[in-house]
RNA sequence: GCCCCCAUGGUCUAGCGGCCUAGGACGCCACCCUUUCAAGGUGGAGAUCGCGGGUUCGAAUCCCGCUGGGGGUACCA
């Protein structure tokens, strides 16, 4: 037996209507997976064949999105291809050839029913409990007929003559055969009034015209898969392998996710501070794994593993706990700090943290340093400049109670912070070891436990309870500037006893 | 209403007839580590594998029905 594998041809196909959201980035994700693993071609298409929900922004917001996603393509807008123009807009010639000869060939018909007859039928049809569905009233109309209608100025739009009777069987991937009773199937339009194809017409059209080997996409879309099936049949061609992606659930179950919910578009996942690795691994984690307990892919991982036969038709919950965790999985273990904190800049600077960090300046260094400290407390991006913000500016002022640990009074405290500013002067911060040592022995010197004495001195540099570990914050911190905040912090408690002795 | 798809702990899943007294992860709880907060480590609670019939020596795994959930039902994709 020879086997001919044709090299593989796929492609996400979004229509211009609004952002990128999750359902659709993981059906992109998994085309794009299923592409590198076989060194076969990722086209990008875009569906902008309805004219009234167009929105031009969405088409710049998606390919963002897509890139941000390190999901590139071969093949589509910008770039161009062999099979292009890859905006559908653009291929109107193309979908009227191809309805004229389904028309010559008695596939189609052409209709005059007036979107308001349709929309009186529905109604009756809805009121007498009848299932809506248009009741082929141009299917077989004569010459005459037609010619009046057209006489008449009005622009009829073409339905497919969908089979009266019999079945019409297909074979998804991930679900295998699914039939459907042609007697239950609509003449579906295919080109409306306006000259542009539906989607119907179009993504059979494209898909050829385009060579697609697969058909991956929504499971939205089964209903609408008898028609295409019989689209490829009346064209004569060989039907590509279809592979309906299970649709991702609202966290609570009720109804698929949609644009709607909120972080449910990707560049709002990426405004949120998620890393864009980890939006990968999560969404390919949703209907896919595996084994029974890797679940860290990088991309390179993904391609070699993973397999679309094994995503589950089965639709999921989309959850942003298992997201977050994900997030903050790749901040504290799997991104390496360089990388880290250079994603971490733009926010600085956009915070109005710091002016400009160049590339091998003391701020960069620094700012690495202080990601480095701080990152297991990350769990987004976004994150990033509040907890670091006092190893590059002066913490601004905070409780002077938070100098005070619980169970211990001002006076102590204070005492503690005196010493311990003594010894940094004296000592430095630079040696850690050295000046945990000499804090510890202070701490039975001045008669505190030691959280009674390293909390006040936390709080005096950072401005804050939570921090890094004590001594590697002072020594990033630096020495002049540990101390100065010191004096501060011991000033305010003299005046807290103060006010406090009142 | 009609058509289609799906069905393992709260969630995402492993499992594709005997390795299952059902494994992993998130979440939750406890403990450990500990200068704070995290991170990490250990342990725990949590699933009669939606229900009912079959098939089989044997079913979470195959078949049928039911129920539940989801999707579709436009001159939208």
């Amino acid at each position: 037996m020879t086997t001919t594998t044709k090299p593989v041809r796929v492609r996400f196909a979004p229509s211009p209507t609004g952002d990128l959201h999750v359902g659709g980035a993981r059906t992109a994700l998994f085309t794009y997976l299923y592409a590198r693993q076989h060194e076969g071609a990722f086209i990008l298409r875009i569906e902008d064949t309805d004219q009234a929900r167009y929105d031009e922004a969405s088409i710049n917001s998606i390919t963002a999105s897509l890139r941000w996603l390190g999901l590139d393509w071969d093949e589509g807008p910008d770039i161009g291809g062999p099979s292009g123009p890859y905006f559908q807009s653009e291929r109107l010639e193309l979908y009227r050839e191809h309805v004229d000869r389904l028309l010559a060939e008695d596939y189609a018909y052409e209709c005059y029913c007036s979107p308001e007859r349709l929309a009186e039928l529905r109604d009756e049809q809805r009121k007498a409990g009848r299932p809506p569905g248009y009741d082929r009233h141009c299917r077989n109309l004569t010459d005459e007929e037609r010619q009046a209608k057209r006489d008449e100025g009005i622009k009829p739009v073409v339905r497919l003559k969908v089979p009266l009777d019999g079945a019409t069987s297909g074979l998804d991937l991930l679900r295998g055969p699914i039939t459907f009773e042609n007697a239950k199937l609509e003449d579906a339009v295919l080109l409306k009034s306006d000259g542009f194809p539906t989607y119907h017409l179009a993504v059979v059209v494209d898909d050829k015209e385009m060579g697609i080997t697969h058909v991956t996409r929504g499971e939205e879309w089964i209903p609408s898969m008898p028609l295409h099936l019989i689209l490829w049949d009346a064209f004569g061609w060989e039907r590509p392998v279809f592979a309906h992606m299970p649709v991702i659930l609202k966290p609570d179950g009720k109804g698929k996710l949609s644009k709607r919910d909120g972080a449910a578009s990707l560049l709002a996942l990426r405004d949120e501070g998620y890393l864009h690795e980890a939006v990968v691994n999560y969404l390919a984690m949703v209907g896919w794994a595996y084994d029974d307990h890797t679940e860290i892919f990088s991309m390179d991982d993904l391609i070699e593993k993973f397999s679309l036969e094994r995503v589950s038709p089965s639709p999921a919950r989309f959850n942003y706990d298992k997201l977050e965790w994900m997030n903050q999985h790749y901040i504290n273990h799997i991104v390496d700090v360089d990388d880290l904190a250079a994603r971490v800049v733009p926010l600085l600077v956009s915070e109005g943290l710091v002016d400009s960090v160049p590339e091998g300046s003391d701020t960069e260094k620094l700012v690495i340093e202080a990601v480095g400290l701080i990152k297991d407390k990350m769990k987004f991006l976004t994150e990033g400049p509040d907890l670091i913000s006092y190893f590059l500016a002066e913490p601004p002022d905070y409780d002077t109670a938070l100098l005070v640990p619980r169970k211990t009074e001002p006076d102590a405290a204070l005492r503690g912070l005196k010493a311990a500013r003594d010894v940094i002067a004296e000592i430095g911060v630079e040696d850690e070891e050295a000046v945990e040592a000499r804090l510890r022995a202070l701490a039975g010197e001045v008669d505190l436990k030691v959280g009674q004495l390293f909390m006040p001195i936390r709080v005096a540099v950072t401005g804050r309870t939570a921090s890094p570990g004590l001594f590697e914050t002072l020594r990033v911190v630096n020495k002049e500037r540990s101390l100065a905040r010191m004096d501060r912090a011991i000033a305010k408690l003299e005046g807290y006893e103060a006010v406090a002795a009142d």
